[in-house]
DNA sequence: AGTATAGTTTCACTAAGATCGAACTATGAT
DNA sequence: ATCATAGTTCGATCTTAGTGAAACTATACT
């Protein structure tokens, strides 16, 4: 009869539209004020209060406390992937936005998901490196390879120090593609941001990316035909 | 502001009990009518109408009429994958379901996931497999080697006329692992049954290995060590 | 034809929970 | 000390959606 882990509860948490707006705003990988997510979530403080205590308790985000301000993340990588996976899911069942806001297609080419690059371009990254060998693919994990390691590092990578699993697949719902995550995809991310190759705008997990940028990336990582 | 797919509509449609319940079962892989839907919902026949209308509008089950009975199955792989998540998920936070059934430790030991074998067992399968080089991963998806086509067809599972992608993982919420899904899983799936290796219990997604199925199934896929 | 079963529709009831104004606490700034 | 800002608690209101009894339609069996 009844059989398995109870997902009505988490699936509750999310069904609703203002938690899902903030923890979709949360994907951007930032910690967010309460303030600022009951922005995102479209209703006022004492509203957001209430919600967010409730996602705290369902263990889906945690709070740090930091002066007068509390800083709210997605409590874990899980979380991250559970909700590109919904999106993926909406995405496809035609669940999209009533009002589809002009920033779509740039959402669509290259955004954060929680700490890594994702959209086309992302993908198009671990593309590249796969058909490079830097990394390889083991059973929907990824390793990374000795040569992805030294390209890392001329990249100027910080690669020292990272937990496992460094590197791991993340499906993108805009391209129902994996695209780099893990804490590999977290460091070349803000690497990149580093380089100024690319710019996240601000409210959004859009990022944008420089010419010069646009440039440099498609040479480390091209679209395919590999010549390096 | 407001950016990506709207998440919120899918999320709750699985945020109710009884919906989720509904779906759970429907993870067996086998297609239920309306009155089997209601009882694993634990609702009346009205309310669970109402449910599966709501569930087949939202895109997350299909329906298929014969004679005067309707016999629903979740919509898409990816819902599966989705709902396997999301167990994932409830499980790491510890919302496991208030009684838990005695079922609960056959349940992660081997059971129905859509279709394909699924805990401890299904993840033993496909490391196994891994591990000979019967099937090779990249970037999350799966393929078949020439030495899996070879031993499949040994085993006298049917492969041909399987749809792409042949092979995918797919997250086990008990074991944290990837199991083997998509068209070669299930086809694993129903050989195994054909062979008498291990049978469904009924009403449940509860697998059972015979004495003799274990064996085989130890010999074909072994823990570790590979020696074949 | 008559009966049984599967599933749906209608409807009224109920309960859960989302919402926000107002008053409150806590921290920081001047 | 005083004021401003961040966040919470309380309480009242309101909406939404789940629920099943009763009556209905549709298909199947005999």
């Amino acid at each position: 009869m009844i059989e398995g882990p109870n997902i009505s509860g988490i699936a509750a948490l999310i069904g609703d539209p203002a938690r899902a707006n903030m923890l979709t705003a949360l994907m951007s990988g930032k910690a967010l004020t309460a303030s600022e997510l009951a922005l995102e979530g479209g209703v006022m403080a004492p509203t957001a209060s209430s919600h967010l205590q409730k996602l705290v308790a369902g263990g889906l985000i945690t709070v740090r406390k930091q002066g007068r301000h509390k800083y709210y993340t997605l409590a874990e990588d899980d979380i991250a992937e559970l909700l590109e996976r919904l999106m993926g899911v909406a995405a496809r069942t035609g669940q999209m936005r009533v009002r589809t806001g002009p920033k779509d297609p740039a959402l669509r080419r290259a955004r954060a998901c929680y700490g890594h690059l994702a959209g086309n371009m992302g993908v198009q990254m671990l593309e590249a490196m796969l058909r490079d060998g830097m990394v390889a693919g083991h059973a929907g994990a990824l390793e990374i390879m000795p040569l992805g390691l030294e390209k890392m590092r001329a990249l100027g990578v910080e690669i020292e120090g990272l937990k496992l699993p460094v590197c791991k697949p993340c499906l993108d719902w805009s391209e129902r593609k994996n695209h780099l995550g893990g804490q590999l995809g977290a460091a070349v991310f803000k690497r990149l941001i580093e380089l100024g190759w690319m710019r996240r705008r601000p409210d959004s997990r859009v990022v944008a990316f420089s010419a010069e940028g646009l440039r440099q990336f498609e040479i480390h990582f091209p679209k395919d035909g590999k010549i390096l």
